[in-house]
DNA sequence: GATGAATGAGATTTCATTCAT
DNA sequence: AATGAATGAAATCTCATTCAT
């Protein structure tokens, strides 16, 4: 077995580097990016306000990498699904599923991006959200506009308004998902697509 | 009784007060409660910081008059609604359209509310939001109880979730909506309730 | 007579700008720019140390001006020596004289310049040091290559090290010049201009 | 009796130590003593910052063991000269001489000296910094001295400033001197001598 | 009603230093 | 000898708030 030194402090390192940004996460999630203090992550991760700056270069970089991590993992599931090149209602379910999903992972990290997306994105820094949010928006639209070409969705609704009804409430759903509650993600996800697709109207 | 002078003072006051605080609103919605600085605020107003406190006792007694303001004219609507002891569908109608009809108003209060709602109903001087929440989820809880009881709405929906299904996809809204755009707010609440009601996928 | 009321404010305020930067000078030319904390400033100014912002961006900022300030008035005296187009030898003891005069007003702006002036030099904010140093440079230069062509100064002498030395040598006088001592910066400059021109040996 | 393995060992101790502070009085002369970091001198060494505490006591007593070292030399230099009982012109032109070497031997400590020599005189640890410059006064004025009462300096200067002349004529040269350049310390010497002594107009 | 200057508490960040491994 | 992680003190800076004018 190679460097028995090296290894495992790289692993060590980087364990304790995602314990602090998960507990920061948590934090930011809780009280807002902004009304978050240092030394109130650094009181929950059990050190001194100065010694987070070993790890992290500041309280932005932190939020930074919460942030990139998360989309990065989003991503790689969505574009699983859009790879996998289903039907538009087919799509459509993978992609709230998975993002029942990635609520059930990351809700922290969802519920600041929730909050901060709009004031964050405006920032050269924060650019990436913007570029999440544009690749974001191309693949739900185009899913939906495929769904009423294919006569599978209605084609009396406004798609962008569609588009923001369908986005917003499922994404909202993480300021109140608790992870390890008594519904999966994927059970949300159906009682959600049930509403989505069929109303909750009795049909007639 | 008060002299014909002082009226049009007390008024011009009020109305001055009311300019300030929709213009404190406006950059609260914008950036964020704790993001904006009392100088920004001012800036936006054409007076310096101090100034304010001329006219208001702290920052977040402006905020606190804001976000009052606002619950005081949707619970005189939701109320109105209420009391007219319509159907169960209908009152669910209705108080969607009210809802967007709030927005429409009130937009930067309903987005400050929406962001910043859960840390502010913990402190004592926001208990009133709290108050407000447990209220508005008694309204449409029974409604939906009612509607399902009254086999209008399907009787295999998780009622708490359907509530914040449908409490998440009205007020999420405030982020995105534009006052004067090109659809009104009661053409909103339409193609919501259209989607909520009937769902997005094409009956078969 | 105009605007009696903002006149004198601005005048106030400028004037209370001026003071608080003389005091930072005087503290920073003390104590060294780096081991000067911003409280030590606002102790001699007889206020808070957040109060200093109210007037200034940045303790760096407080140093830019201070060093821009001083090298605006020496550029405003070297350039009435320079387009006098005296004789080299004439201009040399006009630059010597104009620079103890300099020493004599901006003492603390001149030790400052001397002690920090190769770090900050590097910095984009004060790149104007390293520009005000190239035209030195090549006004001193200048003047002692004409000197030497035209017979008035020695031509066995390397005119770099020259220039190095007549240079360093004035200005290195700010660190131990006191104004108000008993020479005048005119006294002192002749003196040092008799050492340089004719040496401290005895003529055979 | 010592073993025969523990004096090497003693000798690369001392080895790596003296590298160290020929490391640090660089990055000190570069920089600035209070602007340097003990992680910058640690980067420069290869090693991280902590590890320097294996070594030296604190930054500090690297910045002590850097002037202490570079003054104990200059003062053995300028001893041999001073017993050496030479005439005053002979001794003037064997300080300068010999400075220059020390410039050249310890360009860093003396570009660290000239800068902080103020500021650290006042600190009861760096008490011989205070020392050493009265000796060095002294020596330099009674040489002076002798010069004119000999009548080999001119008798119409003002020894002190002409002390102070001299004095920081020879040693700013630390502040743009390069070892190994293309004049020699003793070819520098000359022709500083030169100038000091015979000035630099032209003899009528 | 509003300004200009200041206060004072607290936030983020830096950095010399320590210490177990 | 050196590393990696942390401490703790202090520094710069921010900002809601006050108050004399």
């Amino acid at each position: 077995m190679p460097t028995k030194k090296k290894e495992p402090q790289v692993t060590a390192a980087a364990a304790r580097r995602r314990e602090l940004l998960d507990t920061a996460a948590e934090v930011f999630a809780e009280q807002g990016y902004n009304a978050t203090t240092v030394r109130t992550i650094a009181d929950h991760a059990g050190m001194l306000a100065g010694s987070l700056y070993y790890h992290f270069d500041s309280k932005e970089s932190m939020l930074e990498e919460i942030l990139r991590t998360f989309l990065d993992e989003l991503w790689a599931g969505y574009d699983a699904v859009l790879e996998s090149e289903l039907g538009p209602r087919e799509t459509l379910e993978a992609l709230v599923t998975e993002s029942f999903r990635e609520i059930d992972r990351h809700r922290a990290a969802v519920a600041i991006y929730q909050k901060e997306n709009r004031q964050l994105a405006a920032q050269e820094r924060f650019a990436f959200l913007a570029d999440s949010q544009r690749r974001f928006e191309k693949a739900w639209l185009s899913t939906l506009e495929r769904g009423v070409a294919a006569d599978v969705f209605r084609p009396d609704l406004d798609v962008r308004l569609t588009y923001r009804f369908v986005r917003d409430t499922v994404w909202v759903a993480a300021s109140w998902y608790r992870p390890g509650g008594q519904h999966s993600p994927e059970e949300i996800a159906r009682q959600y697509l049930s509403m989505v697709l069929d109303g909750i109207a009795v049909r007639r």
